[in-house]
DNA sequence: GTCAAGAGTCTTGACGTCGAGACACATCGA
DNA sequence: TCGATGTGTCTCGACGTCAAGACTCTTGAC
């Protein structure tokens, strides 16, 4: 591993190795780049999806809707536990990209209770666009691997995030 | 790298490789897994704190003070650039902190503009079992990687949060 | 059939964050 | 000394999220 140059988290780590001796802080050295890297990637995503018009939160129902694959349609309570936010703001949301009209809310055929949310040709389009955006800039931004980096990465998060599936 | 078992952002991913097949996804294998990565440790953080009756924006502040050293004192502004929130936010923050008794607000001696926000000993001991309380469950998640493992992704992770310091 | 328990969706109020701007003071050049 | 510009902090209104609960309909046991 080359020592390139100190960043950010390299010296948040030094200062409390520093301070609380006591402590084994390797873990920081994973989990404050985790951080730091998920919140650059919302602005990063917020910029590239600010040319088609669309928000974070909305293209997070509008992709989930997406790739679900035709006819683009699923329940709200579908949609709630693939984008991991309550229901409260999930009703918020369809109501929403209802108001803007990317998706429509049709009656369940067989739960009158249920309901479900489907893609509108405007959104279907949007979505697309914006996927196709974002995978440009996440791309650039792994090109900083070297080759074989991009699945080693890819395999090591996958066992860390594995730890939480129970 | 073993094939272990599909996760769900292996499922993402294949869905988006069906759903558009003119598109290399492979930038989702890596940025998926940090955000969903990213979601689980704000829970595991926000459980592990409770004990301590620490939210974690409260941490956020109070770890940020804690790693200054003595005598722990920094300014509402080095408070913003280093947890990345807005100063109207770090205001809100140091109000209840201040009510809640963890910091105290004291004139800058040598501008009179200035404020700096210092840890009381209560700040400094519930910050300091937050932390050892984190560090025992991060260290604890961690312990699915191989040996060299932990380097690795660290080393992995800062290639890539390089490429935001711009 | 009927009733209890469960499932799906929506409503409500509280809360934390953001972004823009206000205000006080500092700094620097003329 | 004076004004212009920069810096540090705080105020305010809008917004999105959450948690809890209300409501409607379904399911299964009796």
């Amino acid at each position: 591993m080359d020592q390139q140059h100190e960043d950010e988290v390299d010296r948040i780590v030094a200062a409390w190795q520093r301070e609380r001796p006591d402590l084994d802080v390797e873990p920081l050295t994973v989990f404050s780049r985790v951080d730091r890297l998920a919140r650059h990637l919302d602005r990063a995503r917020r910029t590239a999806f600010a040319r088609g018009h669309l928000e974070t939160w909305e293209f997070d129902v509008l992709s989930a809707l997406r790739r679900a694959g035709e006819p683009y349609r699923l329940s709200p309570g579908a949609l709630v536990t693939q984008t991991l936010v309550t229901s409260g703001t999930m009703t918020n949301r369809i109501d929403r990209l209802e108001e803007r009209g990317l998706v429509v809310r049709r009656r369940s055929p067989d739960d009158r209770r249920g309901v479900l949310v489907e893609l509108t040709p405007d959104g279907l389009e949007r979505v697309d666009a914006a996927m196709t955006d974002l995978l440009a800039v996440e791309a650039r931004i792994l090109d900083a691997l070297e080759p074989g980096g991009r699945p080693a990465l890819a395999a090591l998060l996958r066992t860390v995030v594995g730890q939480f599936d129970d």
